[in-house]
DNA sequence: CGCCAGCAGGCATACGTATGCGCATATTAT
DNA sequence: ATAATATGCGCATACGTATGCCTGCTGGCG
């Protein structure tokens, strides 16, 4: 029937103690219908007072199921590597705690691009599917997405959900969003909205957030006027630099909606040298509302991303793709938060 | 000798196809030396071939070794659940990196005080130690941290190394710190230097980071004002609460050193609100260096800790414990990032 | 009173790798 | 030439769990 128990205990010893078989104890343990309560419940009580914990990886290696996902961040090469952008970890808190609330263990890894992680976590069972994250450039990014769908690799992003999308996405409602910031700058009568940040498909969700902003002036029959756009990609520098050729354009503006609240910091600091006052001169508006934009003088208006529900969606929606019961790529809305640099 | 190739290669495919035993394939791809250069080649060559990877769950059930280490990270239970400690995050980058360099995954997870992870990880295999981060109640912690040593859990903890200290730990030198924040204010000139945080025993690394600063200025013969201490736990409005009591003290004082950077924003809102500017009439230093510390007016003055160096340390210091040849706790020195708020 | 259904649990086995041990063949020493 | 050593590899097995299949028993029904 078994051996007494020994070292660390396993289900042989429960099963031992409790006088049945091991796979009993495996049911009982997993909650089978198949063993009587009475069973089951000496069997759990013999297993807590041994301090029993299933393994993991015979566990893992018999059910081929690790209930483990691995949550892969990357952005393009970043000078600074400790510079992290501080958008991930509000995303890797929701996603963490989604993951307790279902009993799933999250395994995380920061890439680079060129790395071939796609091969590594799902062919060696470490874990079940991917979440990735990134920032960077999109065009890069989708020939290794092709390679994941190819594979036959579980995985869902977190980015512009879109016709062209490749695999499942999760996204905030950028479009919507930058509407958001259009109407809220129209509302205080700002008429001459200039956008830092790229506009074009390499960082789609960069370009939504613009055609938002162009959808709400387009509806005040305002049209978009290229001089009062400067790309930007999302740091505190590139914002400065953007906001720079932008006064140095002379093309008059009363108004700022930046792509990220570290491009809006950096326009800040711009604006603050070449003399302009926030928000009397110009409205500013960012996007991200990182802990830092709550912290500026003026604090500053941005729209938030709907962050608890974004982990949850991420996650839950790649159970789903491994338990085999696809879901519908989902938008999720945002919110306007308005704070003194766009008001009194 | 084996079967064919069928779906997902396993070691007994790559041995058919190389015409040698599975446990060949095994040592080989292990990079045994009782396996022939040339045979191993040949494994590598048909491995990479077919796409192979080592199932993770396995190799760590026979081998009882899963190369992974979990990050557990904890605090108080705060009220904004979004709002996680900044620092955090560098430390996050920099264990990954380390992790990545030494080929260990990692798993991930926040912790309420209360959960019972402490028996979960080890026992169940799914890591082979961890690391524990934690801001928060230092006597809260310390039942949690005797357990782990009672039970022969491998962890290494970030915090103050002192001499009461349980279990392996690693840590900046706050003391030295102190010290550092302490002789940059003397040599400013200022004299009435206060402190915003913690000074008891729940919180030892604020009260080393005290502790340096008196030392400076015993140094200079100057004997601690308690009236200049006041307690503050790491958050914006503590802070903020913390220097407006100051000032409600009457207690003259024309520098002060926070122990961290999100209390020393919070000093900075408060002094402003009071009409005192910095650093004409306060000079004022933080601790962490933390995104924001650079994007304050003026740019705050702080302490850096070494991030990179406490990745690694942990990491092998951690490991160091798994293979059973202890490592010394250790200190890693401190920096002091001079910017406007103490400058001119 | 016999038969079929359903419940509770045991038996055997599979998951894929790592490793102690033993056995040839090749190499060197005596 | 023979014995001693090293080299390269196969055999058997263990790691700890989960699950398909089968069995014995209980009970309801005809």
């Amino acid at each position: 029937m078994g051996r007494p128990p020994g070292n660390k205990p396993t289900s042989f010893d429960i099963a031992y103690l409790a006088g049945v078989s091991q796979p009993t104890v495996s049911r009982a343990l997993r909650g089978s219908r198949s063993v009587s309560r009475a069973t089951r419940e000496r069997i759990e009580a013999i297993a807590r007072d041994l301090n029993y914990s299933v393994d993991k990886n015979a566990s893992s290696l018999r059910s081929q199921r690790s209930n483990t996902i691995a949550l892969l961040f990357f952005e393009d090469p970043t000078p600074d590597e400790s510079n992290i952008n501080p958008f991930f970890l509000a995303m890797l808190g929701s996603i963490t705690r989604q993951c307790g609330a279902r009993g799933l263990d999250l395994l995380i890894s920061f890439q680079k691009m060129e790395d071939d992680w796609h091969v590594r976590y799902q062919d060696s069972h470490r874990a079940d599917g991917l979440i990735l994250l990134g920032y960077g450039d999109y065009t890069l990014y989708q020939r290794r997405l092709t390679e994941l769908v190819d594979h036959g690799t579980h995985f869902v992003r977190w980015g512009s959900v879109g016709a062209d999308t490749i695999g499942p996405t999760v996204g905030s409602d950028n479009v919507g969003a930058g509407r958001l910031a259009g109407d809220h700058l129209l509302g205080l009568g700002r008429r001459r909205i200039a956008f830092l940040g790229q506009a074009d498909e390499h960082y789609p969700e960069f370009a939504d957030r613009y055609v938002g902003l162009c959808d709400a002036m387009a509806a005040q029959g305002i049209a978009p006027d290229p001089a009062l756009q400067v790309d930007a990609l999302t740091a505190e520098d590139a914002g400065h630099a953007a906001a720079r050729t932008l006064i140095g354009r002379n093309a008059p503006f009363d108004a700022i909606f930046a792509a990220s609240d570290l491009i809006a910091i950096g326009a800040m600091r711009a604006l603050a040298e070449a003399g302009l006052t926030v928000p009397g001169d110009v409205a500013i508006v960012g996007f991200d509302d990182i802990p830092a934009a709550s912290l500026t003088t003026p604090p500053l208006t941005t729209i938030m991303q709907d962050m608890k529900g974004a982990g949850q969606l991420l996650v839950d929606t790649l159970v789903a793709q491994v338990e085999d019961r696809p879901l519908p790529p989902t938008i999720l809305p945002a919110r306007l938060v308005v704070r003194r640099s766009t008001g009194g």
